[in-house]
DNA sequence: GGCAACAATCAA
DNA sequence: TGATTGTTGCCA
């Protein structure tokens, strides 16, 4: 029997599968969707099974290794998934099941050398290097190349390859007892009259005659690792390993909830989707309902329908939002049935949260992104909740929208994909308008609470009127009212293009990265000037390196510089910071949420992160620091991206009895994605927005693709996307253009220059077959010089 | 991706 | 001449 085998070599040459034969022990074994290893070249490789069949047009095989897996890690959906996948990205076939496994089942591999030859028959330099043990880490002799390799020629050593797993199953030591209550009672009697504590432990079995954690044992007796160890030798008890998944949620109590009654609207909306489920029918919906709608109610009681019919759920979660608050609710409606996958687990907890879907042991899966791959098969539905973040594409190959792999599998299990939002995508919108999606409306906030009044604060007015601090007038009155009634403040930074940098303010020279062409960013809490891109660091200069000045001090408005200066105005108020660098150990997030649940800090302030999800009753107060921050970014989604984010800042404010209300400062106030977000007016914002996007002629009226080319040498760069983009439009319609070559937004990464080009379709089917010729001719250069060409087909972020 | 085989270049 | 550095084709 032969396995077609897919090998873990990201290159265009091995993106296809090579013929194994299957040794005859494991004819009945190896089955498609295994992981398995297999020699290739001198190497030994993790590779995935894809076929199984009788021959093969090769003569000369190889052998399979070993298997990796008791069982496929890839069902046949899943490695069907897998080839679409690789078509619509244009990415490797290997990477396609990578990304739909969790990390640990990534291969690790290890090269060594093995001493054959006595210790004395070797070169003198070798010698010292095998003192230890016959086998050493390749890397440790790499110093030695030449002799290694003459030795290994005439047979004194050899190299090994090694493949290995990346996590251990976690296994926890467990004692039991061995002999049966009598004989238990007799051997306590034999014991010596100062073993007292051993006695005590026996007592113990006597009476809970059944397996308990070696851990729990040693500190409820509080004795050491040598009194269960004679215990052992003895023959009373036993020691055991058993495995057990590690639980994020361990010690966590979640209180259990029932379904809340329907309103009408919420009824209008879910019984579409019920129907749907009943008749098991493929349909996309678009969920579309302000904040506060009630949203997440409709989510859980159609998830209840679809486990009643003993199917699957997955829902996805930006990973932002995906805060304990979030998990709460789920996992206190569906208890153990639910796994969580977030970035915020270890790799071996996503990976035992992943064996307990692939084993059936839970039915609905809460995650970010890469959880759309989990390993159902018997999927009910998938809800994409917040379906506008841009945290839902991938932005590195396969660089896939979840939404789209959330379509295709719900074509495979004719099944319902619910996207919701309060502040959908234009192309979503459009869809549903279009009638491509069902469009279901929650106009109105639960209990009729009405939307927070929105202010807009013109800070140019503020700045002629003298007021040159980052606060408003009407932020500092609300902000000193709120702190008189003991109300919240949550108090928005949009941090985005413009955190602190180095700038001297006599000659106006700015720090920038010697290898990439962006400012640095301030630390205060190292002193440090740091590049986000490719991780530069260096101290503050004390003089300007252009002109001398003295005069060299950091700028911007980080959440740092604003936590002073609301120090200076508002002293007596206790405030919360959080950013990159408040919540970057584990916890910490969840942390600092809570302490100002808990009403422990009058105000938050944050970035990104604190816009989505908080939902606190006593939060009557939103501040937006700087509204047009995002606004001035290279990007045509900037004004959708402003309008989401000012539109998502502001729900958070009065969700509860409290009316809230919302100050956004702004430089440009006149703008309308600033204004209808302040009239949280969506479909206004959207009839606006299109009729841009259709004279411009972006998406949802064209497609879109980008090209990347990216390499040390400018002029090659500058040929070479040139030469692409010429190409590329004699293979297309006139109906298809492409703009550029022009130099990428961030011009220049890791000393590396970068140059695009934009492709504009409507419907183009050459056009993928055109993008992998390209990859093709350039296949040479891509591999030995260095050169970087990356497409992305439907990109989000344009730089 | 990474290896071996081969070619080119360099230090004496 | 051997030893290092660069280039190329291939892996079943």
């Amino acid at each position: 029997m032969i396995a077609k085998v897919i090998v873990d070599v990201p290159a265009k040459q091995t993106d296809r599968p090579f013929d194994y034969k299957i040794p005859a022990a494991l004819e009945s074994v190896i089955k498609p969707g295994m992981r398995v290893v297999v020699p290739f070249g001198p190497r030994k490789l993790q590779g995935f099974v894809v076929e199984v069949q009788e021959k093969s047009a090769f003569t000369k095989l190889k052998e399979i290794v070993e298997p990796m897996d008791l069982a496929p890690v890839l069902n046949q959906e899943l490695l069907s998934l897998g080839d679409w996948l690789t078509e619509e990205t244009l990415s490797y076939k290997i990477s396609a099941f990578q990304v739909m496994l969790p990390a640990a089942l990534k291969a690790k591999y290890e090269k060594k050398i093995r001493r054959i030859a006595p210790l004395d028959h070797l070169p003198a330099k070798l010698q010292p290097l095998f003192q230890e043990s016959d086998t050493i880490l390749w890397n440790d002799a790499a110093p030695f190349f030449s002799i290694l390799q003459r030795e290994a020629a005439n047979g004194s050593i050899e190299v090994i390859y090694e493949v290995k797993e990346r996590v251990k199953k976690k296994k926890i030591k467990y004692l039991l007892p061995l002999l049966d209550k009598v004989a238990l009672e007799q051997a306590k009697a034999s014991l010596v009259v100062t073993a007292e504590k051993q006695r005590k432990i026996i007592d113990f079995f006597i009476e809970k005659h059944e397996p308990v954690q070696l851990r729990e044992i040693l500190s409820y007796f509080n004795v050491s690792t040598s009194t269960v160890k004679s215990l052992i030798k003895k023959g009373i008890l036993q020691e055991k390993e058993m495995e057990v998944y590690r639980d994020p949620f361990e010690d966590r109590v979640f209180a259990k909830t029932k379904p809340f009654p329907l309103t009408k609207e919420q009824e209008k909306a879910i019984s579409p989707i019920i129907a749907t489920v009943e008749e098991e029918r493929q349909q996309v919906f678009l969920l579309y309902g302000v904040t506060g709608s009630g949203k997440t109610e409709i989510y859980l009681q159609s998830i209840q329908r679809v486990l009643e019919k003993g199917k699957e759920a997955i829902v996805l979660v930006p990973e932002i939002s995906l805060t304990p608050q979030m998990v709460k609710r789920f996992k206190g409606r569906f208890g153990d049935e639910v796994a969580v996958l977030h970035s915020g687990l270890s790799s071996g907890e996503k990976y035992d949260e992943w064996r307990r879907i692939e084993r059936k042991e839970v039915k609905v899966v809460v995650g970010a992104r890469s959880a759309i791959f989990a390993p159902f098969e018997n999927l009910g539905i998938i809800i994409i909740d917040e379906e506008h973040e841009t945290s839902y594409k991938q932005e590195d190959n396969p660089r896939y929208h979840a939404r789209d792999v959330a379509i295709k599998r719900s074509q495979y299990y004719q099944c319902p994909v619910i996207l919701g939002s309060a502040t959908p995508t234009l192309e979503t919108f459009a869809r549903a308008q279009k009638g491509v999606y069902e469009l279901l409306t929650l106009p109105n906030r639960m209990n009729n609470q009405s939307l927070p009044s929105v202010q807009i604060v013109d800070m140019r007015e503020e700045l002629r009127d003298g007021n040159r601090s980052m606060f408003s007038r009407a932020l500092i009155e609300g902000l000193k009212e709120r702190l008189e009634k003991k109300e919240q403040i949550v108090l928005f930074l949009n941090k985005r293009g413009h955190s602190s940098f180095v700038m001297c303010r006599d000659c106006g020279y700015v720090a920038n990265c010697p290898n990439c062409d962006i400012s640095l960013t301030y630390h205060r809490f190292s002193q440090q000037m740091k590049c986000h891109y490719c991780g530069y660091e260096a101290s503050v200069p004390t003089r300007c390196p252009e002109c001398n000045s003295e005069h060299i001090r950091y700028f911007g408005t980080g959440t740092q510089k604003v936590e002073e200066e609301l120090g200076k105005i508002l002293p007596e108020a206790k405030v919360i910071r959080m950013d990159v660098d408040t919540t970057s150990r584990k916890g910490a997030h969840e942390r600092l949420l809570t302490e100002f649940e808990e009403g422990k800090a009058d105000i938050l302030l944050g970035t990104q992160m604190i816009a989505k999800g908080l939902d606190f009753p006593n939060i009557t107060l939103v501040g937006v620091l700087s509204a047009d921050t995002m606004l001035h970014l290279p990007d045509f989604r900037s004004s959708e991206k402003t309008f989401q984010l000012l539109t998502q800042v502001s729900g958070r404010a009065g969700r509860h009895e409290l009316p809230g209300e919302v100050i956004i400062q702004t430089y440009t106030p006149e703008h309308y994605s600033i204004e209808l977000a302040a009239e949280q007016n969506f479909d206004r914002f959207f009839k606006r927005e299109m009729t841009v996007r259709k004279a411009r002629q972006y998406p949802p009226y064209y497609y879109i693709a980008l090209i990347t080319v990216s390499h040390e040498n400018v002029a090659m760069v500058a040929s070479v996307t040139d030469k692409i983009a010429k190409f590329v439009q004699s293979k297309l319609s006139n109906e298809a253009h492409v703009l550029g070559p022009v130099v990428s937004p961030i011009s220049r990464i890791k000393n590396r220059y970068r140059y695009q080009c934009l492709i504009k379709y409507k419907r183009e089917p050459q056009l993928n077959n055109a993008l992998k010729t390209i990859l093709d001719h350039y296949q040479q250069d891509i591999a030995s010089k260095g050169l970087q060409i990356s497409i992305d087909v439907n990109p989000y972020i344009l730089m």
